[in-house]
DNA sequence: TCCGCTGAATGTTAAATCAACGTTAAATGA
DNA sequence: TCATTTAACGTTGATTTAACATTCAGCGGA
């Protein structure tokens, strides 16, 4: 099942009619409400999201179900109306899985839905992880040191998905930055440094599994289980 | 070295120019039978491949690459002149490592190729190496000897990997220099002399793998397994 | 052939410098 | 409000420097 939220009937239409036409079951909504009383019964396989819309704007509902409980890695393409917002996006977050600027053609956002379905079907292979006291599950956002439950942030939360999924492995900071931050992002500030120090601050005893390699980047280190 | 297939001047020579400030060893072409015959000579780290072309089209070039036996992996970046949406799916599905659509910006393709080049060059990274009680792992930034873990700084592991990757070949001290200090390091002190020295004391018995070569440089002798 | 001399290259040491990372609090922005 | 970024400053330890020691290859004279 695929998700629409695009409040313009026409493209919505077009849109959810090109969907099935291949094969997927495709559901429109014009406006968020409808849209989060779907997502409360049923999670979809992946999300099109178009930015401008009434009551909320797209962004803020990306921003929402990162920062879910349930839907957190939930694939997302966004659907941007212009250029100049396609550039405000790459700038802002990075939390989505495409974009496709609008007008877009069929054929496009169907290849676009084809590899991050392939992308994202792909890396949530692995359903969870633990390493001496820490216990991290991707799929449903949720970490917990010796049993009981930490509450992260997304980017928080992305960061340390990235160093735990690669145990043993040094990733380089510039590695880092760019999954989590975009290609574009800024590099000579301590932003990256300021989200470790978080991350082993709220990891508590498990924190000290974050460890810093000097002038490479950091690794988590030890056994999954 | 990067090579540029771009049939408008002005861009190939700005794009060449912002390469070459970025360190990287570049070389523009303006048409394929000019990258064609360049690349016979020798092969490049990147391919950044213009759509529009005269002679012979962008894609064709990206195909012919990739059913090559010498090239077929070779990293490459696409830049669509127009957002039409045959050339993007084209791209996409061809194979080509990234695009970029056109007008980019310099530091957006800059961002795109140390991207590319950090995922591919370290997909090609050799795992491990063992010579004798020296065992050593780049991804992991891990080097045991006698199987107990020696703690090395980054620039005595870049060293020692340079030494371990080219066994029995003496690498002279110019060439370290370069690799690990930059072109434009200071060579009249005693630096590099001091690295070498910590490292053997570091890595104890396996110190002495590490021969100097008077007058010349240093090497590693040894199997390596 | 052997011996010791010599200069250039490399080794060694400790101290000085510098860059990377950590920390904090305040600013920014959705 | 909360997540995130920025800016300023602190801390650590990696890296460089400088001064001095040692080794080595080549050489000339016995």
């Amino acid at each position: 099942m695929i998700y629409l939220l695009e409040d313009d009937d026409s493209i919505r239409k077009l849109v959810i009619y090109a969907l099935e036409s291949q094969g997927y079951e495709a559901e429109g909504f014009d406006t968020p409400s409808k849209f989060w009383a779907a997502m409360n019964v049923k999670l979809p396989r992946l999300v099109l999201l178009d930015i401008m819309l009434p009551e909320e704007d797209g962004l803020s509902v990306l921003h929402k179900i990162r920062n879910s409980a349930a839907a957190s890695n939930l694939p997302v393409i966004m659907l941007t109306a212009k250029n100049t917002e396609f550039d405000r996006v790459q700038g802002l977050d990075r939390g989505a899985d495409d974009y496709i600027a609008k007008p877009f053609g069929m054929m496009e956002l169907m290849a676009r839905i084809r590899a991050v379905l392939r992308r994202t079907e792909q890396d949530s292979m692995v359903e969870e992880f633990s390493i001496g006291p820490l216990y991290l599950c991707p799929k449903r956002h949720e970490v917990k040191v010796e049993g009981s439950p930490v509450i992260l942030t997304y980017k928080e939360f992305t960061l340390l998905c990235l160093l735990v999924q690669n145990p043993g492995i040094v990733m380089t900071r510039s590695v880092l930055m760019d999954k989590v931050w975009g290609l574009s992002a800024e590099r000579e500030n301590r932003t990256l440094d300021v989200h470790i120090r978080t991350l082993r601050a709220k990891l508590g005893p498990a924190g000290r599994l974050i460890e810093t390699v000097r002038g490479v980047g950091y690794r988590v280190n030890g056994e999954v289980k």
